[in-house]
RNA sequence: GGCGGAGUAGCUCAGUUGGUCAGAGCAGGGGAAUCAUAAUCCUCGUGUCGGGGGUUCAAAUCCCUCCUCCGCUACCA
């Protein structure tokens, strides 16, 4: 590719996304974060003539990945292969374009991370301490400390995790856990082991951070504010390595069955796909070229969840590690990227199914939906109707139209040929002046990684074509003064060309047809940013057929997506239950004996159902009106992914009426409806029996 | 619990260091035009800038307080 095209003038960069996880198919939700603004990213650098590489990889050890594989029945690496050929496949269709995708399991990888451990332990950063830890004599492992389960010694709660209480949220040690439990296997009896770990000493190195990390005043200001705020309360020491079977083994005597932990060898994974890269290129050492290069900038896109990692521990490890190997330039991370109000989530099915989406769409309408909306400052959200509306009003209407009526326009009347030049008007003047602004004016935000701006401004060129057509009306100049007509349309033309280009890094493919469409040379990947609005288009050039580049989407095209999604997630949710026999679902404990005079205080009434509503903007709960005899009530109920409201008016329900009234979602629920329910799975206690339906509302239940 | 973010027109959101900052896009009303995927272009907003208090000649923008929602909390990757 042109990725080393040589250029004095233009800094090099070392462009990287996070490693995704090779434990299941990546989403939307890391597309937006951490892969569409780099892609988006390096491709304009590269219009810029920049040298530049944009690096990834899998990411392939961890507890999760055995745990995951030992559930499928497959081996680690069995899982991997899967997941890796998976994640590839997907940016494929997403039109992300790596330099190099590696995977953490090539052996030099291996080699790199053991050579960075030995040189912080040989410079003194890396500490060794034995520590007492959970360990599940059933599943044969030490327990991380979610997967711990026992009662919150501070508020009793019978559910509290090994790292937190839901119901208190106190920090939990989880050596303290009353009735501590593996998660895994379901089995108390933990025992509590002695182990041996090494540290990383982040508070020896963190003055250095500190230096370094207060020279970074362009960094994102989230991103500045949450590591500043880390480093005033103090880091403490970090342990880099477990105790398991599949990692990078600790390189030292006596340490097997140890492994560094996967965060401390991931970003190595950075420098490992580099040299892959410069392997496969034949030029073994041409990854010195920009790590050993203090001119090159290094650029992580990540997520918000990486930020630690990025700023703080990947930095240490460089620092104390003995190779000249550059420090990051940039950490832009984003922020999340949901789903139509609510977190992707696989196994209650609240996801897009990647191959089902691509069957159907184009990766431009995707790139320009997230591009436009990219969880920059905050998060944001993917809606099937954000998305329709961005393809259909912006890139058919504004964007394909434009290159529509200009080249049908051009075939119709100057048989497929640009016309010639004409003595510019005022109004030509004013566009070409107005053109030229573009690709500084984008170019600026992209530096910026203000990607939605930038979108948002590429498509701003386009609707200053409509206007010039608009205002210039070729279809009347045609017969007053067709030379005048002509030039227009020969001044659209250049307008197409410069946006080609300028759209290119957002929408790669679109850019692409644009380029075809005008017969031009190569692709917009050759040109040059700066100059795109100078693109000179030669007298009499034929260009190709106007093409269709964006198809309308239908409402109900639409409305089949927002159903299809919901069912899914409904059926999913169901699914899971049905499941429930088959995995040995663990039954919590029966809780401590309470007396009968506590027992007498709740005051429980059957209810009938009167109507039900979803409440808007939450996926979980239900108003409904229930008719306690005496008086009505309001209750919100988070049963929506279980019950459609029709479901329940007219059922006779259980309700808990002498509950405190509660807020949520801005309405107040006034009581409480029973239901059973065990792990993801619910039913509302009803009473549809003949004996029981005759009982009058109010009735009360003991 | 700690930290952080958000609350601005019906919807999605912009608003650098306080003074044309009360805005953009969409939706909606009106109009122009007809080359084009009925696409385009122009035009129209009386919004307590979450509530209250304060600083100031001047605050959406600074300070205090309250309310609501959300995220993160690095030993889960």
């Amino acid at each position: 590719m042109s990725s080393t095209s040589e250029s004095n003038t233009a800094p090099r960069y070392l462009v990287t996304s996070a490693l995704p996880y090779a434990n299941g198919p990546i989403h939307f939700g890391h597309i937006a974060g951490a892969y569409l603004p780099a892609d988006i990213f390096v491709r304009f650098l590269r219009l810029k003539k920049a040298n530049v590489i944009y690096i990834c990889g899998t990411d392939e050890y961890g507890a999760a990945i055995t745990l995951n594989a030992r559930k499928e029945g497959i081996s680690p690496k069995e899982l991997t292969d899967k997941y890796h050929r998976v994640i590839v496949g997907l940016f494929e269709k997403m039109q992300v374009e790596f330099d190099n995708f590696s995977r953490t399991t090539w052996p030099r990888h291996i080699e790199n991370t053991q050579r960075i451990f030995l040189d912080l332990l040989k410079n003194g950063y890396v500490l060794e301490k034995t520590s007492q830890q959970q360990f599940c004599t059933h599943c044969n492992m030490f327990l991380p400390d979610r997967y711990i389960v026992g009662t919150c010694y501070n508020c009793g709660h019978e559910q509290a995790r090994g790292d937190e209480c839901p119901a208190c949220g106190t920090w939990i040690d989880p050596l303290k856990l009353i009735n501590p439990s593996c998660k895994m296997c379901g089995r108390a009896g933990l025992e509590v082991r002695e182990t041996r770990h090494w540290y990383l000493d982040l508070p020896k190195l963190s003055p250095k951070l500190k230096e370094w990390l207060g020279e970074k005043t362009w960094w994102k200001k989230n991103v500045l504010n949450f590591i500043q705020n880390m480093i005033d309360q103090g880091l403490d020491a970090r342990p880099i390595t477990r105790d398991l079977d599949w990692g990078v083994p600790v390189p030292l005597e006596g340490a097997e069955g140890k492994v560094l932990y996967v965060w401390f060898d991931a970003p190595i994974g950075y420098l490992s796909s580099t040299m892959e890269w410069s392997e496969k290129r034949g030029e073994p050492n041409l990854w010195q070229d920009y790590w050993y290069n203090s001119e090159c900038r290094m650029v992580h896109f990540i997520g918000k969840d990486n930020i630690p990692f990025h700023t703080i521990v990947w930095p240490g490890v460089l620092m104390g590690q003995d190779q000249p190997l550059i420090l990051p330039y940039d950490v832009p991370a984003n922020e999340f990227y949901n789903l139509e109000g609510a977190k992707f989530n696989t196994s209650t099915g609240w996801y897009i199914d990647v191959e089902d989406f691509f069957s159907k769409y184009q990766s431009d309408s995707i790139r320009y939906c997230i591009a436009r909306n990219a969880p920059e400052n905050s998060d944001s959200e993917f809606a099937w109707r954000d998305f329709q509306a961005k393809h259909n009003g912006e890139l058919a209407d504004i964007y394909g139209n434009l290159a529509a009526r200009t080249f049908k326009f051009i075939h119709r009347y100057f048989d497929g040929r640009i016309p010639a030049a004409a003595e510019p008007t005022a109004l030509d003047r004013e566009t070409l002046a107005k053109m030229a602004e573009f690709p500084e004016r984008v170019g600026h935000l992209l530096l910026d990684y203000r990607v939605r701006e930038a979108a948002q401004e590429f498509m701003n060129l386009a609707r200053l074509g409509n206007r010039y057509i608009d205002s210039s009306e070729p279809w009347k100049t045609r017969k007053t003064d067709p030379e005048q007509c002509g030039s227009s349309l020969r001044i659209a033309c250049r307008l197409l060309a410069e946006l080609a280009v300028l759209s290119y890094p957002f929408i790669p493919q679109s850019g692409t047809a644009l380029w075809r469409q005008l017969r031009l040379d190569g692709t917009p990947q050759n040109q040059s940013w700066d100059d795109a609005a100078e693109i000179e288009l030669p007298q009499d050039h034929p260009i190709g057929e106007a093409e269709i580049m964006f198809n309308k989407l239908t409402d109900e095209q639409i409305e089949a997506e927002i159903e299809a999604l919901k069912a899914r997630s409904a059926a999913q949710t169901g699914a899971s239950t049905e499941s429930h026999d088959a995995k040995s679902i663990e039954i919590p404990p029966i809780k401590a004996t309470i007396t009968y005079d506590e027992f007498a205080k709740l005051d429980m009434r059957v209810g009938e159902i009167l109507a039900g509503e979803n409440v808007p903007k939450s996926n979980k709960l239900l108003r409904l009106e229930i008719d306690l005899g005496c008086e009505k009530r309001q209750i919100l109920a988070g049963i929506a992914q279980f019950y459609t409201p029709d479901q329940l008016v007219g059922r006779k329900v259980i309700v808990l009426a002498n509950l405190a009234p509660r807020k949520l979602m801005g309405m107040e629920s006034q009581g409480m409806l029973l239901a059973a329910s065990l792990d993801s799975d619910l039913a509302a206690l009803t009473i549809d029996n003949d004996r029981w339906a005759t009982l009058p509302n109010g009735s009360p239940v003991s």
